[in-house]
DNA sequence: ATATAAATTTAGATTAATCTAAATTTATTG
DNA sequence: CAATAAATTTAGATTAATCTAAATTTATAT
């Protein structure tokens, strides 16, 4: 039996280890999870007793094969959830967030093939991050930061950094939401703010914000 | 802050206490949720603390004004989280429970009123019991036990007291569902099961069973 | 290469929830 | 109404998850 305290701790390793691949150091989990070191230890010998990830003392972690499989079941379920409250239940994507990540431990696969199908299979959440399939399939889209955009090129929004509800509320009071295009105008060399044409209107957002908003050339 | 395990222990006095109304003994609680005694009298001391029970040692527990709103706000969550299990995901009556216990936890206000709505407000769950509204309110249609039937009388079914999967099965097996209008035939003294005709079909049910159908008079 | 700093682990407690076994209180009954 | 039975509580452990403070290991920087 995996507990829910489990379950995050192999979700925020999956993330922190770009999707697994990397070794994820104790204090990157601490922060993450905000909890103490001392805790993540434990938690990391207890990980690697259950064959969850591979441990070594002062050395890191990293997800099993098992383990990574556990961290995409748990992230479909969060990113379904999400889909959900915002299709079906009228929460903006700002308000997702806190309600998924409870949502995502509950334990039933039929609850979540099922949602799945209702929701009919969408590919992508409502912050533009991929949705894995039953077997735990997905791609990434390929995309890029604003930050990283060309002047002249044209592109479309397709996600978002940062998911914390401040930046998507400045994206809303901005009209910037997913699938919205964009045309970059100008880079200023002084402080790295961009300078960008979308809804018929020019905007110039700050480096912060450009390096939080992914794009795609259109 | 409420903990999962509080909120069970609520629920079970609830429920063993008809509505909250009636003192709860430790050992029906212990019965009722599957675990022993010592651990009922640990709780009981804790939900006291918390002021959400009265308890006095030896005489049993009965829920507070503020246990009582926390139990039927648990119970509304569980009939929500049933109904759509049941109309938007394709559970059968007797696969629903088990995940709305869990589901019941989720805490958010916004989640469980928007589902409301999105439900269109049911008033009854999949097994025929009411759903309280957002302030609580619900009432109890009258109902009676298929036992305490009169003979010649048309009633239509309108719940379950039992809701295992084996009696749901057991009902779904003879086309027996909520709605269902039935005759009563035969009342047998010998064994007290009683002969019905429903669907333009005549059975005969056990006495089992017909302490387990409510039916309302029509 | 040695000292200092940073990261990590260990030691020892704490809180929530649970259990078994023993003690106590309440109920039943001859 | 005593004595036996049943219900309940207490005592003492255990497991999961957490913390603070101290010890240890690894990294960095003269
Ligand atoms: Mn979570
Ligand atoms: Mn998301
Ligand atoms: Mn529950
Ligand atoms: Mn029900």
């Amino acid at each position: 039996m995996i507990t829910l305290t489990e379950e995050n701790y192999i979700k925020a390793i999956y993330h922190l280890g770009k999707q697994g691949e990397e070794t994820v150091n104790t204090n990157a989990i601490a922060d993450s999870l905000k909890t103490k070191a001392s805790s993540v230890t434990d938690m990391l010998k207890k990980l690697s007793e259950k064959k969850y990830a591979h441990y070594i003392k002062y050395q890191g972690v990293i997800l099993t094969e098992n383990g990574k499989k556990i961290a995409i079941s748990i992230i479909r379920k969060h990113r379904l959830w999400e889909v959900f409250l915002v299709e079906k239940l009228n929460f903006t994507w700002d308000e997702v967030h806190e309600v998924a990540e409870d949502l995502e431990h509950i334990q039933s696969e039929k609850l979540i093939n099922e949602l799945d199908a209702f929701l009919e299979h969408p590919t992508h959440d409502p912050h533009g991050d991929p949705i894995p399939d039953k077997d735990g399939n997905f791609k990434q889209i390929e995309k890029i930061l604003l930050s990283q955009a060309v002047v002249n090129n044209k592109y479309q929004c397709v996600g978002v950094k940062d998911t914390s509800s401040s930046f998507l509320k400045y994206l809303d009071a901005n009209k910037i939401a997913l699938g919205t295009e964009v045309t970059i105008l100008h880079k200023e060399p002084f402080d790295q703010s961009i300078k960008i044409e979308l809804n018929n209107n020019t905007i110039t957002v700050s480096q912060n914000v450009a390096k939080n908003l992914f794009l795609k050339t259109v």
